[in-house]
DNA sequence: TTACGTTATGCAATCGTTAGCATAACCATA
DNA sequence: TATGGTTATGCTAACGATTGCATAACGTAA
């Protein structure tokens, strides 16, 4: 039987000092009406006794947990790894914590994490939603009981919440652009799920610059996967299938960009010379395959970075909080070698 | 001036009702006492107002947070990450919200990470240690306060504590006899700093494999570094600058090993052909490069799940805590075609 | 009818910290 | 010397859920 060794409060800390619990809990929080006498003997005392404040009953008391969670789909993409990154470095100087939860890309999923977080009592709750999430109640249900909450990446653009997001549009037009000033026409586009608005506004974004460009929309040219690594493989084979010609294709996700590269690469497709290639998110890796993979980078970090600023703002009351924040951050676009068919380095 | 309306408490169900809060405590609690009638009238009462558990006064009543917190390195590694995924998919089913820290393999970010933990008063730890941590007088403090603590993957295997690991040594022994087995003979091994358990390891199997098959360990060969991406690109380039020679590399990382590719495709060395090259970790995207990535395979969910079944088994007291159990699971060699000299599809 | 067991519920303390409202001790000023 | 203002600390009631120990209400057997 496991014997819970009683743990130091400031009880005993009380009872160690002759001052009463409340003086030491002031001494500790730097309560500037306590002597810095007193100050120095509770403080020494406390190390010495191994005192460890129990955020808990602090948190029961005081309403307050300093304590966030953020819900994203899946860790295993070095995008979401990075914007947590970004959230953890400015909510640590801050004093809070992160509480990560993971949906991977599930409805039920994600209703259980900001439930379970609610029930932690966390101070905000930055959410990127699964793709199978289609019903918004849930966060609905945050807005109802007043919990201040983020999305970030992938929102719900027609809510009236606080968002913090890339400029999809945009990353997907330059890219696109791109390939057509490279000399491309028929441009393949291997689409993620378009009920997620990220997906939904790199859609417009390649059309845009198909327009702008003159180039009419061939609805055969668009593939709408998961865009797992497995998809982008089957993509290839599709247009091939299909018999559907291409010079380039433009990957909604670096993952099946690469597994689309490898396909043609055993086809014997000469790449960028016979078809430029685009990714999206800027995936380390992308850097490292044959021929580099042009991409488009997100600023991960600053848009964690960006959530949490906008958080602790919210927290001190420095923004109105039933204004929304909207906040819309630039992609880059990064060229590489897979698209690069007229200059070389 | 944010106006947190007021949740809804066992107390308000309680008034409600007519019944006393210890009453509706235990109708939504299961308690056996309770009669059906009542418990009915309880719950759905509970739903209608919408009630929420409030976790941080249950946790300080109880003593119990039912949450656990695992400290990792970095997110941006498929490894960790799927770890993680393994422990969550265990610890969801058994009730335990998960809170992830990242130390980014830094010593003070180690320690203040587990340190937010124990005041968040969580029921266990789960560590993967920073790289730059040699200290372990923190990890001792878990055991003083008799906080149930699990090592995981990077470990400190001379302390008397719960771990689970892989075994590095057979991993990278497997990797290097294969590579031996290949008709390779001076393989270069690019090895992550030594005082990680598992880099340590991984040299010792390496190490092992040259000794099994009589080949001489030569010093030249073995370059030490953090393992970034970059530095499998640098350790190449001091080879050549040393103009030491080899025909293979055994990375001890999968970044590591597709740089090094990458490095020696410029320098148009053929890969397997001249230079069979074998990276370490399974990360999604060495099946994507060209040619294919071997690789040692960590069995990564299974590790995680390893240790939330250690978790609930501590828990439930099911082992004894004093007895340490020393969990190690089998790595699996994954050949590729970046090291297949012989063979051929 | 009395005594006792069951069943269902209430009472009140508790977890550790915090904070509003005293209050004691001291000093300075009129 | 009386009055008022500081300064430093104490008292006590929260925060919301849980739980050991009553106890009321009812039934049942002697």
């Amino acid at each position: 039987m496991r014997q819970t060794k009683k743990r130091v409060t400031i009880h005993d800390i009380a009872a160690a000092s002759g001052f009463t619990a409340s003086t030491v809990s002031r001494a500790l929080q730097n309560d500037e009406r306590i002597s810095d006498a007193t100050r120095i003997i509770i403080e020494s005392l406390a190390t010495q006794m191994n005192y460890r404040s129990n955020a808990v009953a602090s948190s029961l008391r005081t309403g307050k947990s300093k304590m966030i969670g953020v819900v994203i789909p899946l860790f295993n993409r070095t995008f979401f790894a990075s914007i947590i990154g970004g959230i953890e470095t400015v909510m640590k100087q801050a004093g809070y914590s992160v509480m990560i939860c993971q949906s991977n890309d599930d409805y039920e999923s994600e209703k259980a994490a900001i439930s379970a977080l609610m029930r932690a009592r966390v101070d905000g709750i930055a959410i990127s939603v699964a793709a199978q999430t289609e019903n918004f109640d849930h966060i609905q249900l945050l807005e109802n009981e007043q919990i201040p909450f983020i999305l970030f990446d992938r929102t719900h653009e027609e809510m009236e919440v606080h968002q913090v997001m890339i400029d999809d549009f945009k990353g997907a037009k330059d890219a696109t652009l791109h390939l057509i000033e490279q000399g491309c026409r028929k441009i393949a586009y291997f689409a993620g799920v378009q009920h997620l608005t990220t997906q939904k506004n790199r859609t417009l974004g390649y059309k845009a610059a198909l327009a702008e460009k003159g180039i009419g929309f061939d609805d055969n040219l668009m593939i709408i996967s998961h865009l797992k690594e497995g998809s982008g493989d089957n993509a290839v084979n599709i247009l091939y299938d299909k018999g559907i010609e291409f010079d380039a294709i433009f990957a909604a996700s670096d993952y099946s960009a690469v597994a689309a590269m490898r396909n043609l690469q055993k086809r014997g497709v000469e790449i960028p010379k016979s078809v430029a290639i685009v990714g999206f998110s800027d995936e380390p890796f992308t850097a490292l395959v044959t021929p580099a993979l042009s991409t488009v980078n997100q600023h991960t970090h600053l848009m964690g970075q960006t959530v949490a600023t906008l958080f602790m703002n919210l927290f001190q009351n420095e923004v109105d909080p039933k204004l929304m924040n909207k906040i819309i951050l630039e992609p880059e676009l990064i060229i590489r070698a897979s698209s690069l068919k007229k200059q070389h380095f």
